[in-house]
RNA sequence: GGGCGAUUAGCUCAGUUGGCUAGAGCACCUCGUUUACACCGAGGGGGUCGGGGGUUCGAAUCCCUCAUCGCCCACCA
């Protein structure tokens, strides 16, 4: 074929059109790759990178592992879908959306709601197409026909599907407990979104009172505030007798009673061994609490600050601000003892790092030891969530095929003892961003509503415009203009008074002077007062905690005139009296995206709510119908405001993004599943490959989610992999700088170059460390494989297609060197096939027998050399480098492809079908061909080395004299062996004229090659022959004590006894060999002497 | 406090059920402008396998212990 292909593989000019090229063939579509309905399937779900930012070296070694999986299974002829997508990953893109929008002065509360998510909607689109152009510069071969979004219309209902199934198996509850709350995100975190950090605290010593008898000690001396018991271990004499006894106390915000109680947790020796309970405000004594039926008292808010309940001297500051405060208060009347500085773990936000305040709150619950039964489904049968998690995964040694392996299979025990001591799942957040919770409220007019607090008020309230607006909550937007005078007309029209209140002055608010307004008006029935929505700079919090407000109404949204006046018009339908007599609060929010009103109400107003609740399984029911419907249906409808954690719609990921998209089409969701081909065809996916950081965040949430929803097991084998580190082990940070760009290094280097240093030096639950320096290291691998192609494709006269002549496939070997590279290809075959189904990826690459040597060192450096000199064998060029190109290109498929494509090859190389071998995959199978070219391998070695360290050049003939003293040196078939490939020795080691001498009787014992080789080659005169007897003299040394070892080994009984024979016979073959490799030395020696 | 992992050449790592005089790549030293490749070729030096003890004919590998580093879990307030 005779090609010119430029002399060095430049990525950035054929990356991007070799992944044109495969994307528009459609073969990543598994449906294109013309495959019958028997093939065997072979699925991932690509974990979904979060919608936001940028793709980073941890995405882009999972991009590497998977396609690596992928590539291989297409190619073995399976019927291989990739699926890609992307999470809305709530918290964490609300966060970043946040602080966005922080530089530009703002905060979500004046953006509203709807404004807000309109935003983070925006910048997710932005960052979606970010990660998707980055996914595909990867060489990622996943299917962007089936790409999802978990906000996709399809796998929102499926959330909402399951929670309404969950909920009516009672597997789903509505929970007032102790959450953990995060006062940055204002949201609920469950309790693996909490992290522990290390640091020193103060532990304070005091007492509550002068007469209290105990000392009690704890580093956070303002939830003391609101304590209701002293803990003590039953066993400790010191307070027995207290034990049972209630204390009255008053610390400046009421008295509180204080039980001693006895509670086996105390540790006596910690501290005084007396613990303040504070069941509001820690996990632990919410459980004491529970135990001893203590009351709870709430003193510290949603916000972080202190409320009323903790009294008018704390109300409004936050915890740290108490603390002190405090503290000043226990100094100043001499209550503390002494303060001690301990080690604390402190618990706080995994998002934003914000420290944890364990709150009460009324939540959204998956119960996890729940048992149950469902129809239909294997797992289910009188068992828990927690149980059947359990069951379906394989533990350390167990190997039962149809359950769930991890690999590493260490990280099985870590997620069983995880498991087992899961708690509730709670499942709700206060965030604004995700999937709603599909709940609606039916409010029964009359219910007694008690308003929470998070009265918000901004700074630039429009108080000239409309006599001072209270501004309520702080969803909904728009400009107020646009309906507040008019609705308060509206209301004064119907002949209700409408009161505005003024507004505690933002600067320096009185809260407690303004809420006592709110009082008055509470007594007034008649009365509405008017909110108006507005952003939250500033809030009421704490202050207002348990205040009953009375009769409001909030209004938000940009409601045009016409709307408002519509809807009041229902209103009045719905006798609007009554509703004002009752309903103490409700919003109305008009989405832009809906072409219909919802009823809402505030956020931290429904969590007080107790109402009969309506699961709306599917609120499309509700949608391009007017409100009038909704209205006509019941009184008033009210959905949750809050929305779901991020895990929940994650852990439906492996089938949610299966079903029909087209999901419309199906009534119910048992129809939706039983009739969508995709997720028959493709579930339970294949692998789920993924790092082992997310193992209980989102692994065992699919486990939960799919074996409860669909009766299945989301994925045969779990695949986890490590962290990328820098050089130093260190996580790669902005706040370090010692992160490393992957599109940088793309464009640098290459991305095969970027896939091979991440997949090289990486095993299953192990970090890897990363550094530029190994990423140039493969593009020179890359480079070289370049080269030999290039070579090949320039010297051989035409590609032959197909190979002939041939063997059974395999074309026919003339020489030594055809036979010897044709022998070791077929060991490449077994060995990257077994490593790449044993998930031993590195190992494929890099071992003794792996694709780098077999390339490299065996393939370039011995077989292509030993072709310049011998009869040329286009035939196995070709064959050889078509079977490396195939092996080759699960790991670095654009230049694979790229030379495929310069063979002229008009299939696409990615789904060639994989290099089949006979025999045992998993062992090498080497025969005397081998031992006989590494004969002359040898040879040319030693000649080479004592020509290089005497000087001699290697390019200067000399004559060399092949000596074989003694019978058991080399054999006349060697000598055969030796006289056949003289001019491979002749050439490739620079030599003259090749003697043969021996003074052996008989040729015919086999020895090892080490021994044959060693110290036979003497290039005569031309040595320094001191040096090199010098050298002789030290291995004669070594091999002298070695002969000792192993004499010793052998005259030992008990070895000869206990070892296996072979590993005897092996040690007396040594023995032999090393004797007669002295006598070659020895002999040797007293030549050059 | 509990659990897991790591410790092998200057660096990054192999070393699969205990049995080649412990290997590779990079770096290092010497030599080399042979039309595939200097992103290369030839040759070479370099390790008491973290320390100590044990099991065994035999240990980098199995057990115990100590040390250092890293990670995960946990309500010592």
């Amino acid at each position: 074929m005779k090609k010119e292909i430029p002399k060095a593989y430049n990525p950035q000019e054929v990356e991007d059109e070799i992944y044109k090229k495969w994307e528009e063939s459609g073969m990543f579509n598994p449906d294109n790759l013309g495959l019958s309905e028997s093939a065997e399937k072979f699925v991932i779900s690509m974990p979904p990178p979060n919608a936001t930012g940028v793709l980073h070296l941890g995405h882009a070694s999972m991009l590497a592992y998977q396609d690596l999986m992928v590539r291989y299974n297409r190619m073995q002829g399976k019927n291989t879908l990739w699926l890609p997508g992307t999470d809305h990953a709530s918290i964490a893109t609300q966060t970043k959306v946040e602080k966005i929008i922080a530089e530009e002065g703002q905060t979500k509360y004046d953006l509203g709601r709807e404004k807000f998510l309109e935003r983070v909607n925006e910048y997710v689109e932005n960052s979606q197409n970010t990660i998707k152009n980055q996914t595909r510069k990867m060489g990622s071969s996943c299917d962007w026909e089936r790409e999802r979004y978990t906000l996709d219309d399809g796998l929102s209902r499926a959330v909402r599907e399951v929670f309404a199934k969950m909920y009516n198996d009672e597997l789903i509850y509505r929970g007032d407990r102790i959450v953990n709350w995060c006062p940055r995100c204002e949201s609920t975190l469950a309790d693996d979104e909490v992290e522990h950090k290390d640091q020193k605290a103060n532990l304070y010593y005091f007492k509550y009172n002068k007469d209290f008898p105990i000392t009690i000690a704890t580093t956070r001396p303002e939830t003391k505030l609101g304590d209701t018991a002293v803990a003590v271990n039953p066993k400790d004499k010191r307070y027995k007798k207290y034990i049972g006894q209630v204390f009255e106390i008053d610390l400046g915000n009421g008295i509180h009673k204080i039980k001693i109680i006895a509670d086996r947790e105390v540790e006596m020796e910690f501290g005084t061994g007396a613990l303040g309970v504070t069941p509001a405000h820690s996990m632990t004594d919410w459980e004491m609490a529970e135990k001893n039926d203590l009351e709870k008292i709430k003193i510290i808010g949603e916000d972080g600050k202190m409320n009323a309940s903790a009294g008018k001297d704390y109300a409004g500051l936050t915890v740290l601000e108490a603390r002190e405060k405090f503290v000043k208060y226990l100094d100043k009347n001499k209550l503390i003892e002494k303060v001690e500085e301990v080690d604390q773990a402190l618990s706080v936000c995994y998002r934003c790092g914000a420290s944890i305040e364990p709150l009460p709150s009324k939540q959204w619950f998956v119960a996890v030891d729940k048992k149950i039964t469902i129809e239909g489904n294997k797992y289910f049968q009188n068992k828990s969530l927690k149980e059947v998690a359990l069951e379906v995964v394989n533990k350390i040694d167990e190997k039962e095929k149809d359950k769930i392996e991890i690999i590493p299979d260490r990280f099985a025990k870590t997620y069983h003892n995880w498991m087992e001591n899961l708690h509730d799942w709670c499942i709700s957040r206060q965030i604004w961003f995700g999937h709603r919770v599909p709940v609606w409220y039916k409010k029964e007019l009359g219910a007694n509503l008690k308003f929470q607090n998070n009265i918000h008020v901004g700074k630039e309230t429009p108080e000239e415009k409309y006599n001072k607006a209270v501004l309520l909550h702080a969803w909904g937007s728009g400009p107020e203009e646009a309906f507040f005078p008019w609705l308060k007309e509206e209301f004064e029209s119907r002949g209700i008074e409408v009161i505005v209140p003024n507004l505690p002055n933002p600067e320096n608010p009185d809260f407690n002077k303004w809420l006592e307004e709110f009082e008055k008006i509470e007594t007034d029935a008649k009365t509405i007062v008017i909110g108006r929505s507005l952003g939250a700079t500033l809030a009421l919090g704490s202050a207002s905690r348990g205040k009953n407000f009375g009769n409001l109404v909030a209004a938000c949204t940009p409601l045009e005139n016409e709307e408002i006046s519509e809807f009041f018009e229902q209103m009045g339908e719905l006798d609007f009296v009554k509703i004002k007599n009752n309903i103490k609060q409700y919003s109305v929010i008009h989405s832009s995206n809906d072409p219909y009103i919802k009823l809402e109400i505030s956020e931290k107003l429904s969590r007080e709510l107790d109402v009969e609740l309506i699961v709306v399984e599917n609120a499309d029911h509700f949608s391009g119908e007017s409100y009038k419907e909704i209205l006509k249906a019941c009184d008033v409808w009210i959905q949750d405001p809050d929305t779901l954690d991020t895990w929940f719609s994650s852990g439906l990921w492996t089938f949610s993004t299966l079903l029909d998209q087209n999901h419309k089409k199906y009534e119910t969701f048992e129809d939706w599943i039983a009739n969508s081909p995709d997720l028959k065809r493709f579930h339970p996916t294949s692998v789920m490959e993924t790092g082992y950081d997310i193992l209980f965040f989102w692994i065992a949430r699919m486990i939960l989610m799919t074996t409860y929803t669909l009766g299945e097991i989301p994925f045969e084998n779990v695949y986890l992999h490590g962290m990328v580190r820098d050089k130093q082990g260190r996580k790669m940070s902005k706040s370090l700088g010692n992160g490393i760009d992957p599109i940088e290094m793309i464009e640098k280097y290459g991305t095969d170059a970027l896939r091979l240093s991440m997949i090289i030096g990486s095993s299953p639950g192990n970090d890897l460390k990363l550094y530029e320096e190994k990423i140039e290291g493969y593009r020179n691998f890359v480079n070289k494989f370049w080269n030999v192609s290039r070579y090949i494709l320039m010297s051989v006269d035409k590609v032959p297609h197909p190979t002939s002549p041939k063997r059974g496939g395999v074309p026919m070997a003339k020489t030594l060197a055809d036979k010897w590279i044709l022998e070791h290809l077929e060991n490449l075959k077994r060995h990257t096939t077994y490593s790449l189904k044993t998930y031993n990826f590195s190992f494929a690459f890099e071992s003794e027998f792996g694709i780098r040597d077999f390339m490299w060192d065996k393939f370039a450096d011995w077989y292509l050399e030993i072709s310049k000199i011998q009869e040329k064998n286009d035939a196995i060029l070709i064959y050889v480098l078509e079977n490396l190109l195939k092996l080759c290109h699960p790991f670095i498929p654009f230049v694979t492809e790229q030379i495929w494509q310069e063979m002229g090859k008009e299939k696409l190389l990615m789904v060639e079908k994989w290099p089949e071998f006979e025999g045992k995959e998993n062992e090498a199978c080497l025969t005397q061909i081998n031992l006989d070219f590494e004969l002359l391998m040898g040879i040319i070695t030693e000649i080479r080395r004592v020509k290089n360290e005497n000087g001699i050049s290697l390019k200067e003939k000399v004559d060399i004299v092949i000596k074989s003293e003694t019978r058991k040196d080399l054999t006349q078939a060697d000598f055969d062996i030796i006289a056949e490939n003289r001019n491979i020795i002749e050439n490739l080691a620079g030599v003259k004229s090749l003697k043969f001498e021996t003074g052996a009787e008989k040729l015919d014992d086999w020895i090892q090659f080490e021994a044959r080789v060693f110290g036979f080659v003497n290039v005569g005169d031309l040595i320094d022959t001191e040096k090199e007897a010098k050298r002789i003299e030290k291995e004669i040394e070594e091999t002298e004590k070695y002969i000792k070892q192993l004499k010793g080994k052998l005259d030992n009984k008990q070895f000869v006894q206990n070892a296996p024979a072979q590993i005897v016979e092996k040690e007396k073959q040594k023995l032999s060999e090393s004797e007669s490799k002295i006598k070659n030395l020895q002999e040797k020696l007293k030549s050059l002497l």
